[in-house]
This record gives structure tokens, sequence and C-alpha cells, in this order.
DNA sequence: TCTCCTATCTTTACAGTGTCAAGATGATTA
DNA sequence: TAATCATCTTGACACTGTAAAGATAGGAGA
């Protein structure tokens, strides 16, 4: 266990020192020999975990949206009404990202997002659903009737605002101050 | 001239190979010495053209910018007011996009969006300025007046609404209908 | 016309990459 | 104790970007 033959949790030790290296030095410098290396293992070990380093990519970007949702889920936990909750999770959305563009890059900066989103669904994408739950209960707070296009309509024009914004922030290096947040959330809301 | 040991125009013959390759099996699938082999020309040629395959991607980058303008700008030219002339920019900046999400993952979904889009500023991208000097136009043309700050707002607002829908139908495989988008838009603009 | 210059292209070489096949290892189980 | 099996190593392959050095041709100047 540990330091012999067999490494104890290689799966798990290659996905973190994945996130590592891209956090540090960006995915361009992401080599299925690097991540190996730093587990201290030979450049064919993660083969037995991953049929590809697109496998492992997948793995990768499973976790950090896992961190991900953690984050959106406390922003709700910390807020009371249903009004605070939509505009506290699109500020944690976008963030989330400013705060680690690398991730953002990582999630939706690639031709793969494919097996990672796709599948022709949104629906699939644990933060849009977290978004749509949100979304349902400020309607109901609010005895709001809608129908089921204006529903979508308004459920586009919120994630397309906020992962626009958070788009925007990480690939342009333009700078989104919260302020623009609050008004621009807090303006979908009201029309 | 032509087909002998000069080639004639290299330069702009690799850059349209390159956007051909990536039209045909996305950006994954080109390399230098592909783009090389399709102008029958040997691996290390481009080098006398651009110093890097960096170079290369961003003199294709370069490209499609001036392809999407055109189509901007043909947007803005065939609508007669502002309010028009505001969504259906909108609309053909999804558009463009959609009809070819290759090209939007190309300009986007790249760490070295850096060097294209960044400078640390958004207004040394061409399409943004458009927008600005559009919307610029659809203030004075119903009078209004605003801060420095709500229009930056406003601007910020657009962009990453019409930006994040492109990015969500280019990336996620979420089909975006038109409809949407008049009213994403047009809320935009009413509010 | 001859020579030289320079931009352009080729050839050769090297380190790094993903992936596969075959073998080694050691924990588990019969 | 012996056999099994997941896990890891070694070695090999084709492909990548890039650098260095040489070849070529077209134009400039004599």
């Amino acid at each position: 266990m540990g330091d012999g033959y067999h490494h104890g949790n290689l799966r798990q030790a290659l996905i973190d020192a994945g996130i590592k290296i891209i956090n540090e030095s960006g995915e361009g410098s992401l080599s299925l020999r690097k991540v190996a290396a730093f587990c201290n293992v030979s450049h064919a070990a993660p083969y037995s975990h991953f049929k590809d380093k697109e496998e492992l990519l997948e793995a990768m970007k499973k976790s950090v949206t896992d961190s991900f949702m953690e984050v959106l889920e406390k922003a709700l936990e910390e807020s009371s009404n249903a009004d605070e909750k939509l505009v506290n999770m699109g500020k944690s959305y976008v963030t989330f990202f400013v705060k680690n563009p690398d991730y953002f890059k990582f999630l939706f900066g690639n031709q793969n997002i494919t097996a990672h989103l796709q599948s022709d669904n949104k629906d699939d994408y644990p933060p849009f659903l977290l978004l749509k739950d949100t979304y349902k209960k400020y309607l109901k707070e609010h005895g709001l009737k809608k129908t089921k296009e204006e529903k979508e309509i308004d459920l586009l024009s919120l994630w397309s605002s906020v992962h626009g914004l958070a788009s925007i922030a990480c690939m342009s290096g333009v700078e989104v101050s919260f302020d623009w947040e609050d008004k621009i959330l807090g303006d979908i809301l009201i029309r």
C-alpha cells in the first residue's frame, strides 16, 4: 500500500494530478505521461484505469463539476428566499470560474465537450438541472404561472447570461464586476 | 509559378487548408504536417511563413473573424432602424456560429484566445466594437441618455446573452430557436 | 550575360506525445 | 501452497512540433 508496486488508489491520484497540472500550467501542457510521472508511475500505467487520454479528461471534468456543484449548492443554502437564491447562484456560477479560469477553459473550451455535456440534451448537465429546479421554486414562491415556452426562454436567458458572463470573463480577460452581475440578473428576473 | 519549387502564395494556402481541415474534422485533427501535406509541401515549409503552429492558428482565427465581421456588417446593412440592427446583429451572431460550430470552438474554445482576444481589453475585438457602435447609434436614435456604467452594463448584457447563446448552442448541442432569440434580445433592449 | 543574394522550400534530426503488446508483480482466492 | 487476476512496467511504434543545415530559384547588380 502506498509506495510499493501497486499504488493504492492510482485512479484518483491521476485525476487529482491532472487537475493540479491544469491549474498550474493550463490544459495545453497536460500529457498522460506527465500525469503518470507526477504519480511516480510508468507512462502506460494510466491505461489500467482509463481506456483513453479522453477518458481521464472526462473523469477530471466530472471531478471539477462536482466541486462546482458543491459551490452552487452552498450558495443556495446560504440564501433565504427564492430571489436571493437565483441571484446568489448566478453570482457563484461566475465567481467560481473567475476564480479558476482554467476550470472554465477545461470544461467548456474543448471540442470534446460532446461526451461530457451534449447527449443532445442540456438536462444531463447537473448545474443546469439545479438552475431549473431553483427557477421552478422561484415561480412557485411568487405564485407565477408561465407557459412551457416562457419558462424555457427564462431559463435559457438566465443560463446564457450567466454562462456568457463567465465565458467572457474567463476567455477574454474582461473584468466582470459584481455590480454588473447583480443588475443583469436582477433585470432578467424582474422583466 | 504555381507548381514549381516555389509555391506562389503558400501563406494563404496554408491558412485556407487549415480552415478546411478544421471544418471537416475539427481542430483536434489539425497538425502542421497535415496542413503542409495538404498544400503539397514539405512538413517544415510552414516555418518560412509562420514562427509557430500558434502563429498559423492566429492567422486562421483572423481569417475566420473577418468572415464573421462580413456577416455582421451585412446584417446591419439589411436592417432599416436601430432596433432592427441590434436584433439582426444578435441573430446573425448566433446563426453564424450555429451554422459553423467548429468556428466557435476554434475561436473561443482554446487557451490561446489570449493572444487573439485579450490584450486585457475587449475593445480590441472587432465584433464587439461593431456591437458597441451599433448600440451607441441605438441610443442616439431613441434620444436616450445613459451613464457610462449603464452603457457598460447594457453592452455586457447584450454581448454575454448573445455570446452565451452561441456558446451553449455550439458547445452543448442544445437547439436554439430564433423565437427565443428574438424575445431574449427584445427583452434586453426594452427593459 | 554572369554572379551573388535572399526568400522560400527540403532534408535530416530530435524530443515528446498517445497507444498497444508483452511481460512482471503481488494481492486475492481456491 | 498454487493459481488467478488486476495492476503496473518495459519496449516499441507512428505521429507531432520544431530546429539546423542545405538546396533551389528568381531577381538585383555588375
